[in-house]
DNA sequence: CTGAAAGCGCTTACAG
DNA sequence: CTGAAAGCGCTTACAG
């Protein structure tokens, strides 16, 4: 390794100034184009590289986005929820795309995050995205944007929320889940998930699942619903749970596909069957919801549209633009696990 | 937003040089535990962050790794390859522990990929990650190496190779594999997977089938090898190729999960049933591996331990020290969909 | 269209 | 244990 390439260098190789060399590698208009050809060449000889640090201490940004993944703390190994896998996925695209990098970083919801990617100048604006309490964030994101720092986040749409925010409509899928157990002759239609303002998309989801009942003259029994965050063994939990609670249910509406393939264990270890003795159902569509025996009907998040609906808006906000929260479609997919023979 | 908080703010609130501000922050032992206390209460007060870009600037390194991501050009939605996004997420994980940010980067292999995330000290090392054709790399990554630039990579290790690699030991994956096919009674097995020296991991994954082959008295048939990259999609039409080749087959054996699980739709699609009529095996043991009907035999490459180990190699170039290449154990698990009833 | 110069906010010898 | 000073490699007014 030896000394580092410098515009300097360039600078001296080419026969102009230091200023040029900057001007032209930016894209300046102000440039010859002769020089600039010149300046080119001897990049390419000599396999310049404009040192990024550098850069972005003088001009003042950085030309990165951060994401901010919130785990459970339960989380020990490295599996991480399919659903913000693919999230971060697409938006990975998205800045790409846009000609952001990303930097990411995983937090613990219970440990004080640092999202100081901002303040630090690591990242021009962040992006928040997990499950977790939102009641015991709303401080800490009303903290963020007072700082002025850039951040969109994942989750609920709601209408007291500091920040900007993109998720999908949970009411409406919630309705149209419960509205199509409904139509397959289902009346006991169990909920398995938190159903608080300390967890709003699944409180969103449950008032549409309480709607579309409401809609066709049934009412929600306070039995028939059960706590469960968004893991398989969570699902399997709430399902026996639910079974304790010696109530009678033909369908499971499954706040997540994760806790809908915990239930579906459960189910098949206390010997029902899917969907003839409980229809089913989750939400989000993850790969393995088309996979699994049967295939799992659920609603379709895309995450391929909220990934570079995020990025947009982060991208505005760092430009000063307005930028407003925003509510994506949610599409129910049926599959074989709520399709009643009869 | 008001003016950014410096050092020199700290300092002068203080009362302390700018250069003490400095090192405190840095934990150097060097300061008088009162000075420090008192600078860190400032440090609070203010909300003061060091500047990344400056610090980076100044001391040479950045604190982060940046993961280069290949993927098929063919891949236009936003479906990572499953496998590598869990590599993705115990590599971040792994970083994070370590104290590094992680930068991530998706590349296509046909483009000319920017692994100027060292040049342009983005980053102080890289971890390439993907598959893609080997022999069309290799210059690449002999360019990087000599340019000194810390990297490594996942894949095939090889005795000819520029780089440190960790990749899993694929030959005896492979030999275990068809070992197991040939103990429930299959005796035709065909291949599904490239093999030949461009994809070196399909290729050792191939060469353990012939040696168990080898081993059982039988011989690799060259019908019986189709070649296909790792989608559903491929394996769904490397096994519609299969059966036009006319040749008779009692198993099969993937070269990974995916194209595993494309050639079970298609065996379903023909009326072919796993494991009674064709045995079938994959690589990888993706998270769908499991979920899928019947659920699929595969070899386990443990994911979290490769992202550790890579990153420990990595660092270990960084400091300068020497990194090996390493090769981790493959481990068969056996499920339903190559279970011979008899 | 080009150059000389200031300065972004740190880290780190150097001197005490 | 602390301070004054140089300098990392750029970008960007300012002047021509």
């Amino acid at each position: 390794m030896k000394g580092k390439v410098t515009s300097f260098d360039i600078a001296h190789l080419t026969g102009v100034s230091q200023s040029t060399v900057s001007r032209a590698l930016r894209g300046s208009p102000l440039v010859n184009e002769e020089t600039r050809r010149r300046i080119q060449a001897a990049v390419d000889e000599l396999n310049y590289k404009v040192d990024k640090n550098a850069s972005s201490l003088r001009a003042k940004h950085t030309g990165t986005l951060a994401l901010l993944l919130f785990e459970d703390p339960t989380a020990d190994d490295s599996h991480i929820n399919p659903f913000f896998l693919s999230m971060l996925g697409s938006i990975t695209r998205a800045s790409a795309q846009r000609g952001y990098d990303l930097l990411i970083s995983f937090q613990q919801f219970s440990r004080d995050w640092h999202a100081d990617y901002a303040d630090s100048k690591k990242a021009d604006g962040i992006i928040l995205l997990g499950y977790g309490d939102y009641l015991a964030t709303r401080d800490k994101l009303q903290k963020l944007v007072d700082q002025g720092t850039c951040c969109v986040r994942w989750g609920a749409v709601l209408h007291d929320q500091p920040d900007v925010s993109v998720g999908c409509d949970n009411v409406s899928g919630g309705q149209a889940v419960t509205t199509h157990l409904i139509a397959q002759g289902c009346r006991r239609i169990a909920f398995l998930g938190d159903a608080s303002s300390h967890y709003p998309e699944f409180f969103d989801r449950y008032r549409g699942h309480v709607k579309a009942l409401g809609d066709a003259g049934l009412e929600a029994e306070p039995l028939l619903q059960v706590n469960a965050e968004s893991t398989e063994r969570s699902g399997y939990d709430a399902l026996e749970k639910l079974l304790s609670h010696g109530v009678s249910f033909d369908a499971v509406f499954a706040a997540s596909d994760l806790i809908a393939i915990g239930a579906m264990r459960a189910l098949a270890d206390h010997g029902l069957k899917v969907p003839d003795d409980v229809a089913l159902a989750g939400f989000d569509d993850i790969t393995m919801a088309s996979f699994v025996n049967p295939p799992l009907t659920t609603v379709l998040q895309d995450t391929k549209q909220a990934g570079e609906i995020l990025v947009d808006n982060l991208l505005r906000l760092i430009r000063g633009e307005p930028a407003e929260s925003a509510m994506l479609p949610a599409r129910l997919i049926v599959r074989r696990s709520s399709l009643r023979q009869g």
